[in-house]
DNA sequence: TAAATGTACTTGCATATCGCAAGTACATGA
DNA sequence: TCATGTACTTGCGATATGCAAGTACATTTA
């Protein structure tokens, strides 16, 4: 992703920092999924490659989204937990979920998530909320 | 952009269509700037390069997100107007603008749009609405 | 009416980014 | 000790982007 210099436009400046193809889907993965290990990422459907899946979490980290925390000489304990200014994209994701809903044909409305934020999506929010009890307090 | 194949997840549903870092810049311009012909994106503050502009004009269009209307005998009227889908990622658009007035101390105040995002903001997307009558009537 | 200008592109080319496979360094488990 | 797992980095070919230039057609100006 090239780096545009400051802008004056929140909306750019969300992109370059997230509009790339990748980065939405680690957050998506953190936020909704409540993933945190870098094995996790991994596992996603969309089967990131590791060396991108490297370069996002850094530049990530870098943005001031994620807090990495390593455990003391064991490299499996490595977390990447979100902060607050991740944890205000939930508008940002569930708007985005709710066009994606509408439009693609393909969407597993299986996954417990979908049927909630049709129905109760203020719920859902705030039950995921609970999951960074620790950001928000 | 990769084309990911038919997706099950309505994030990523939306980021193969507008997850490149220009296609929300166009978008932007068509909902809130009003923005139609192509010397007006290629105006823009952000310089989008030719061939991008065209090529990612090309696959809004594909995509089902802008219509292409050709002025007979005259290329100057080519005209690209949103569909339906296109306008439903007004919610999108205002929740992205909401996350980067928060974060970005560079925003730009003195644009209208974003007072008015912040004390109406569904004064403004119904306003902005009116645009497009022709799409949503 | 000839020349200049504007508009919507395309083309070429250097550079940046990506996908994929493989390798590395360290830790745990059998 | 040997295999496995984890969080990376490296190499390399393929794709995408940035920038400059060119093209084809229409209108405007002199």
């Amino acid at each position: 992703m090239k780096k545009r210099p400051s802008t004056v436009c929140p909306i750019v400046y969300a992109l370059d920092i997230w509009g790339d193809p990748w980065s939405l889907v680690i957050l998506r993965d953190v936020l909704i999924h409540n993933k945190r290990h870098y094995r996790e990422f991994l596992a996603s459907r969309e089967r990131i490659s590791t060396n991108i899946l490297s370069a996002r979490l850094q530049s990530l980290v870098d943005a001031g989204l994620l807090v990495k925390t390593e455990g003391d000489s064991n490299r499996a304990q490595t977390m990447y937990r979100p902060t607050q200014k991740a944890l205000d994209l939930f508008p940002v994701v569930f708007a985005i979920m709710h066009w994606g809903l509408k439009y693609n044909p393909n969407t597993d409305m299986t996954i417990p998530i979908m049927q909630e934020l049709t129905t109760n999506e203020k719920g859902l929010e705030l039950r995921l909320l609970q999951n960074f009890e620790d950001v928000t307090s």
